[in-house]
DNA sequence: CGCCTGTGCGCC
DNA sequence: TTTCGGA
DNA sequence: TCCGAAAGCGCACAGGCG
């Protein structure tokens, strides 16, 4: 995600020390010299930024597309033929066929119908993904893993346009959208009760392996296949591990960690070959096999442009593959939330994606990062003839301000969490010193720790302590002042398009 | 119930 | 958050 | 350009104890 230019992030995170007391509200940081930015601005993905900043400065960060691969490379997924190997009774089949794996013709060839060995009316199998997580992790450039989950999205797209939500979630390794705040609660404590439980052997043992083979995911395979199965478990379904997966995040209160550990016991108990360690490494969040969340945004749009009958292959399959991984991108840095994306991806298709799907107010769109230079002359390189601005990196914590027309605040966090919570103070000022013209906005912010007595900048260690969730006004002990840098939305119009200069003369 | 610990998490 | 290495 | 790894700190929550 990450778009828009913020003037503001800098790298060294002392430049509080520096002085420069403002007092709370707005106020912005203490400019200096530059005159006027040119920005680029906005989400778009690969647009180049040109931030502003001073002597430690990083611009904005430009949104990384991919290249995508040419589909000369691509491989592709023969799932199928395994077809008779399958029979057993109406189920989903409890293993594709191995030349499920070997991806190795190109994208343009593939058949997602031939792909697919499940049957008619029957929920992608859990199966399918992790054969899938278990051939990328086998492969090590972008392209060849773009290319398999291009091919696996338009197998699902073509056969089983319901589940897309929960593979894409699944592939995304994410239960939720971040500003929903849903967490698993589950780290490698929990899941090594859960595994020693349900293999029968002791944790001590558990912990060995995990030692020996680094990866709790490996443990569990390895643990699971030397269980003599007493009768193959029914198969397991991408939309049962994942609806499994929230009910995880759900459970809470008391003996909640015995009822997760029985969620997990569940879903391990019914996995077989490779799916206790991806399950595992799901749970864990911890995929690591080179697929996250840019290359998987590519691979969205790289499958839509093929499932788009309408608009028959276009002259140049490369440049639209390209050019709707792009949108996919853009549109996810301005509203990262899959349950519309995917839905508006297939009613719609891609090209009309930035319409059927923008900025809502409420949902935290993607901060634009800031970037580490090596030195002010990279700067003034760089910006050469560009207008650009420099400011202060206060040592504070991001923070997106959503002001709603109905008169409610949210407060987002970097990553998108929410934070309203944690900010009462915040959300009564915005609310006094609102101007009554103003009916909504979105402000990009640096909050900061201040001491209202001295009039002091407080370090970030010092904003940590504060209490982060219900905080209740009267009991708030360590008070914040706001950095407002950037704007992104008013009175119902985006700005994410604009220019930072004329964001700036918004404020 | 209060207190401590282990655990998970999000932040820089 | 920064920094690093690999592809 | 993208991914994954590594680094410390403090709050929240669940579980277990007296």
């Amino acid at each position: 995600m990450a778009s828009r230019p913020s003037a503001f992030d800098l790298l060294m995170s002392n430049a509080s020390k520096k002085k420069s007391e403002q007092k709370q509200q707005k106020s912005s940081p203490k400019k200096r010299k530059t005159p006027t930015p040119i920005i680029t601005s906005q989400n778009s993905a690969p647009i180049s930024v040109k931030e502003p900043d001073s002597a430690q400065i990083k611009e904005a960060q430009l949104e990384k597309d991919m290249k995508n691969d040419d589909s000369s490379k691509v491989k592709d997924a023969q799932l199928g033929k395994s077809e008779e190997a399958v029979v057993k009774k109406p189920k989903v089949a409890i293993t594709p066929d191995e030349s499920f794996l070997e991806l190795k013709d190109k994208v343009a060839s593939f058949d997602p119908k031939k792909a697919a060995y499940w049957g008619k009316g029957q929920r992608v199998p859990f199966m399918f993904v992790a054969k899938a997580l278990d051939a990328i992790s086998k492969e090590s450039g972008q392209i060849a893993i773009t290319a398999i989950v291009c091919n696996m999205l338009r197998t699902v797209m073509e056969t089983t346009p319901e589940d897309l939500v929960a593979v894409v979630y699944l592939l995304a390794n994410r239960i939720a959208p971040a500003h929903e705040g849903l967490e698993l609660g589950i780290g490698d404590a929990s899941i090594i009760k859960a595994l020693s439980e349900a293999c029968g052997t002791k944790e001590a043992q558990i912990k060995k392996q995990y030692k020996e083979l680094g990866d709790l995911g490996l443990v569990a395979k390895a643990s699971r296949s030397s269980q003599s199965l007493m009768r193959k478990p029914e198969a397991l379904t991408v939309v049962k591990v994942f609806d499994t997966f929230r009910l995880i995040a759900k459970e809470s209160g008391k003996d909640s960690q015995e009822k997760k550990k029985n969620h997990i016991k569940a879903l391990l108990v019914a996995a077989t070959d490779c799916e206790p360690q991806y399950l595992i490494r799901l749970l864990q969040a911890k995929l690591r096999i080179g697929l996250a969340e840019q290359t998987l945004l590519a691979a969205l749009g790289h499958a839509a442009v093929y499932a788009d009958k309408q608009s028959s292959t276009p002259a140049n399959i490369d440049s639209s593959l390209e050019e709707a991984a792009k949108i996919v991108k853009q549109v996810y840095s301005v509203i990262p939330v899959y349950d519309k994306i995917i839905p508006a991806l297939l009613a719609d298709g891609v090209w009309d994606l930035p319409k059927t799907c923008s900025f809502s107010p409420g949902v935290p769109v993607g901060p634009m990062l800031a970037k580490p230079t090596k030195g002010v002359s990279e700067i003034l390189d760089k910006f050469q003839d560009i207008e650009f601005t420099c400011e202060y990196k206060y040592d504070g914590e991001r923070a997106q301000i959503h002001y709603m027309e109905d008169g409610t605040v949210e407060i987002y966090s970097r990553n998108a969490e929410r934070n309203t919570g944690k900010y009462p103070d915040v959300v009564d000022a915005i609310s006094r010193f609102k101007r009554p013209s103003v009916t909504s906005f979105v402000l990009d912010c640096e909050i900061v720790a201040f001491d209202r007595e001295k009039k002091k900048i407080l370090p970030f260690q010092v904003l940590s302590t504060r209490a982060r969730k219900n905080v209740v006004l009267s009991e708030i002990k360590v008070g914040v002042c706001i950095y407002a840098f950037d704007i992104l939305y008013i009175n119902g119009q985006p700005l994410l398009q604009a220019q930072l200069d004329s964001r700036r003369q918004v404020c």
